[in-house]
DNA sequence: ATAACACTGTTAATAAATTAACAAATAAAT
DNA sequence: ATTTATTTGTTAATTTATTAACAGTGTTAT
């Protein structure tokens, strides 16, 4: 385990993709995967596939390529943590209750434990397993419940009183699915993620290409 | 308008973060803008800023920086298409529902004309100012409206069947927030994003950064 | 046996993206 | 008037990410 302190960015991410992939072919009974199929469930080359499982130090057979339950495993162990993470929800309208939802069934070590709303007609409502609890017990569960990670999904006009009340109370990773940008301190990992940004270069492409006939 | 053509990807992508930046600052009622300013709202570095408005050929004045109402202007002729593009989302669920509303309000060129479901509790209902149609009408649908984009909120299962669907009918982008990969020609540009990789990613570094210690 | 094939692993080359560095310009301050 | 402080625009340097190239090797076919 030697190394992997610096791997790319973009190289963790494939590693959270190659997993699903590698569970999909799971369940589809195979036991051995090639780079080249690995590269096509992603759209990616295979020459990556094999370059990025390099650098996890990783060794397929040459005949049969990667073992596939070694593999996930491999990969667990670098992106997991062992006594795993727990995750929260801030916001339960529909993004939030998508969120939930969609990690529902999912078995990773990572899990949505809580979800938070100011709406009265949501709290205390258990919403795919997972309790609603009053925005207001925010602090006191993510100490309690010991969770890291926050995922906020609530309106923009809120999102910066949020992130900070997140950042005081220790959170250590914020998703922002709001549409406005926050701001916290170094030690807090932040990612933001806007839905018009990826719609808006997406149409951006459709209008070139179709310049180029 | 010149070179415009092959601005970097990256940079297409903080165009569409800059606009509604500018639109904040607008709303605040500022007129203009530094490199600096725009930089920090968007946890980026001036230079970036400065290059990538060098990129799209406008030029800030000395002292006052960027003038806000033209630079929106600017970026909006280069990322939007003067008719305007058209939208739908398939997959009526609480992620459709929740892409649906987030656009609601937002004045682009880019509009959601339509939704769809199988589901019978949810065809022929408005919601967010958006028709649900039955999918069976999908291709019906697109065709008559023009409609170029989909956003693909479907459960897993369904995204392949559902993208095949949406490349026949001649779709130019797709949006699959399906956690299922699909294949598209490569006339369709496709962008798949994943929510469980993007907390994956922030588990890492959470845990990575607590290790640091 | 040995040749042909189909893989992996890895280094080297290339491309893309970011950052650094600094000249040029202009307002404000002295 | 001249200096100082700021800010833009742009080239060059650096870093990061991807792709190409190919040696090495087990497997199969002949």
């Amino acid at each position: 385990m030697i190394m992997l302190n610096k791997l790319p960015e973009k190289t963790i991410e494939r590693l959270s993709q190659y997993r699903r992939a590698l569970l999909i072919s799971l369940n589809n009974l195979k036991h051995h995967i090639y780079s080249h199929e690995l590269a096509a469930m992603l759209h990616i080359t295979p020459v990556q596939v094999r370059r990025d499982i390099m650098l996890i130090g990783y060794s397929g057979t040459l005949r049969h390529g990667y073992e596939i339950k070694e593999l996930i495993n491999l990969i667990g162990a670098i992106i997991d943590s062992e006594e795993g993470q727990k995750a929260c929800v801030v916001g339960s309208g529909n993004l939030g209750k998508a969120i939930v939802s969609y990690f529902n069934g999912k078995r990773t070590k990572l899990t949505i434990v809580a979800a938070f709303d100011i709406n009265p007609d949501k709290v205390n409502r258990v919403y795919a397993g997972v309790p609603c609890y009053h925005i207001d017990q925010m602090s006191k569960i993510i100490k309690s419940d010991n969770i890291t990670m926050a995922i906020m999904t609530v309106p923009g006009s809120e999102a910066a009183r949020v992130a900070e009340s997140l950042v005081i109370v220790g959170i250590k990773g914020i998703l922002n699915y709001t549409p406005t940008p926050v701001n916290v301190p170094d030690n807090v990992y932040l990612q933001e993620y806007d839905m018009i940004t990826s719609l808006e270069k997406i149409a951006y492409f459709v209008k070139k290409n179709s310049q180029e006939f």
